[in-house]
Parts: structure tokens; sequence; C-alpha cells
DNA sequence: CGAACAAATTGCGTGGCGCGCATCTTTGCG
DNA sequence: CGCAAAGATGCGCGCCACGCAATTTGTTCG
């Protein structure tokens, strides 16, 4: 049952964490005070510290919630495919652009892409990101053990492999990110990323 | 050379340092004050922020120094060995106990190892650990391009290997301190996750 | 329907933190 | 010895996270 109760609530949250994105994206992380946050999210600067226990983590909360779906994506698969290929696809389908950001006039979307690039770069915000990744990998973890019937307590196995395939997914959208022009599809770096780590990460031939 | 200077530097951050991660083991996270650890290291409260930016900072200080040296250690091994048995030793000559630890008297032992794994488990200490690892995996990358003779800018790989390794290592530690009793030897479980990782992490035979 | 219950929001107050700035002390070097 | 640079310290400010208690808003039953 879907109460209205929650459904505010998730509209809270939702609001909040974009926000403070958008803030943040805009005037640059100091520059952006959780009054700021609270007021564009139309509540009160207390209500914040309800659904968030620090600035840094609204901000991380989507980057949380995007993590956390390639989980589910991966429990969605047909059981039948090769757990590789079932990892690169679950983790493809997070990287559809979302509409807030499709939607977007030309010239704003440059001045985002620019703020967007100097809050991935802020300190005091990586740590946050890196414990949302955190979380979302013992969720992936979870989801591998059921898959391949090891288990969490005993094998290190199922939380090796989330640990590498979210280090696929890492290193593929930080290159993406770094490389400036016209980068390589994101789509391309992912499945060519989780392509050497299936194949063990060979040394290249000198 | 090795100036005074540079000494009592070294030294004052690495007393406090080490006052952070005692007095929290001991106390806890949100018992100890950023005042409590200046004092045990000699120094004034406003000096503690000339060392680190905050107080999981220093407490994590400690973490990134072992993190760094996995890097360092790598680039020591003999040019001719295979790249994942570099890095398996590299990764387990850090794994030496510190004599600090070793000359504790074993009633102080018991609860020390329990206060670590609380401080281990305080969400506000996580992010700040992650990210001294994501900096020791930068070094780490780095050190492992010149390794392969490839490229950081272009090249997808030498961070792929960085990052697998170090989830190897996190994952191997992570299972040694969750397995209670008597866990398997935390060299022989670096061993087998830099093993695994190398084979392409098969899945297994249902 | 409406009354009792539960859950969320809000305002207020507090302790602590991160840091800029100005000042004083120590170190390195000629 | 004396001076310039680097570090340590004291002070003060703005902000933040959170506990508590009062209030408003949804939910559930008689």
């Amino acid at each position: 049952m879907t109460g209205l109760r929650e459904r505010k609530k998730a509209e809270t949250r939702a609001a909040l964490g974009w926000a403070a994105i958008h803030l943040t994206a805009e005037r640059g992380y100091d520059n952006v005070r959780v009054e700021d946050i609270a007021e564009a999210a139309g509540v009160s600067p207390r209500t914040f510290n309800n659904y968030f226990s620090s600035k840094a983590e609204a901000i991380a909360s989507r980057h949380l919630d995007r993590s956390l779906r390639t989980a589910a994506a991966l429990r969605e698969r047909p059981a039948g495919e090769p757990l590789w290929a079932a990892l690169t696809r679950a983790a493809l389908e997070q990287f559809t652009r979302g509409p807030e950001v499709e939607a977007m006039p030309s010239p704003a979307h440059a001045q985002w892409v620019t703020g967007v690039r100097a809050m991935l770069a802020e300190p005091a915000l990586q740590g946050e990101r890196l414990r949302a990744a955190a979380v979302a990998e013992a969720e992936l973890a979870a989801a591998v053990a059921e898959r391949t019937g090891t288990d969490l307590a005993t094998d290190m196995y199922p939380r090796l492999v989330a640990a590498a395939a979210s280090a696929a997914v890492a290193v593929a959208v930080r290159h993406y990110l770094d490389s400036a022009d016209p980068p390589a599809p994101i789509e391309r770096l992912i499945t060519d990323a989780f392509g050497q780590v299936a194949a063990g990460l060979p040394e290249p031939p000198g």
C-alpha cells in the first residue's frame, strides 16, 4: 500500500536531494547553506536533518539511489545469463540520461556540466560519494551471492565480484569525465571495463 | 636533507594521528573532542587543524599512510616479476603487525580490538577511510602505469588494476574482521583474493 | 464520521567544529 | 649574529548536527 504519507516523504526527500545538487552545482559547495536547500525544497531547516544527517549526504543521495538500482537490475536479469554479462547489462541500464537534465536548454547545459564537474571534485563530498558506493556495493554483493549460490558469510567471492564490478563502473565514468572533447560513449567504456575485469586484467604485451 | 623542521612536523602529525585513533578506540568517536586529541599530542587545538582538516581525517591518516606504502612497495618489486605476483607481494608487505600494538599487554589488547572494531563501524569515519583508500589507489594506478608502460590519460587499464587490487585487499581485510573466532590468516585471505581477481572471478560451478 | 493514535514538521537551544586572521616563536641560512 | 620564512597559537565567527518538546498532519477504528 502506497499511502499519502509515504509518497510525500519520498517527494520531500527527492526535493531536498535535487535542491542540494542543483544549488551546489550552481554556486559551489560552501556557498550553499543548509537553510538554502531547505528553503528551495519548501521545508524548514530543521526538517532537512530529519532526512539527511549532513549536507554531503543529501548531495550524494541521488548517487546512492542510482547505484542501488544496479543491484535491483541484476536481480531482474534472466537466470540463465552468464554472470558477467548480466552484471554488464545491469550496469548499463543505469546510464540512460534523466529527464531533468535532458530537458535543459543548451546554454544552461554547458554551465551545468561545469558545475557538476566542480561538485565531483569537491573533497568534502568525495567521502560521502564513496560511502554511498560502498552501501550499494554491499547490496550488489548480496544479489551476486543469491545468483551464484555463494555465501556472503563464508565466501569472499560475491564481495569480490561486487567490488570489481563497482570499480569497473567507477573507472569508466571517471575516464569518461576526464577525457575532454568528444569522449568515447560511456556505454562502450563500461562494456570495455567489464570485459577487462572479467578477463582477469592480464598484463598487456610490452 | 632531513632538517629538524621536517622531522618535528612529521612527529607532530604522527602524534596527532595516533592520539586520535587511540582516544577514539578507547571512548568512541563522539566522546572525543578535537581539544582532547590536541592535548594528548601536546599541541594547541588550533594547531590540530593545521595538520588535518577534520577529526575524521586525523583518524584515517594512518590508514592513508599504510595504503600509500603499497604503491611504494610495488615500485620496488623486481621488474621481471609478473604484475599480479608483484601486486600480491606489495600488498602482503603492509600487513606485518606494528610495534605499538605488538607491545601491548594482553588484557588491554582485547579491549583494543573491540574499540577498533567499533571505530571501523562508525559511519562518520567510513567516508574518510574510503577517501584515503581512493588517494592511495590513484598512487597505485600511477605505479601500475609505469610498470606496464600504459598511459593513465588514455588507458583505463592501470586504474582498473589498481581498483581491483585495492578491492581485493579491502575484501580480504573485511572477511578477516568479520569472521569471528579463529579466522584464516590474513596473508592467506589476501593471496586468495588476488588469485581470484587475476583469474577473472569466474562464476563458480553451480 | 470523528476520535484517538501515530508519525512528521517545526522552533529553539546547545555544543562543537573548521577556518580566516593577526601575532608571536622557532628554525634555517648566509 | 641577524634576518626571512615557516610554524604554532589565540581569538572570533559562521555554520552545522542534533536533542527536546510542542504542534500539525495523516491513519485507523469504533
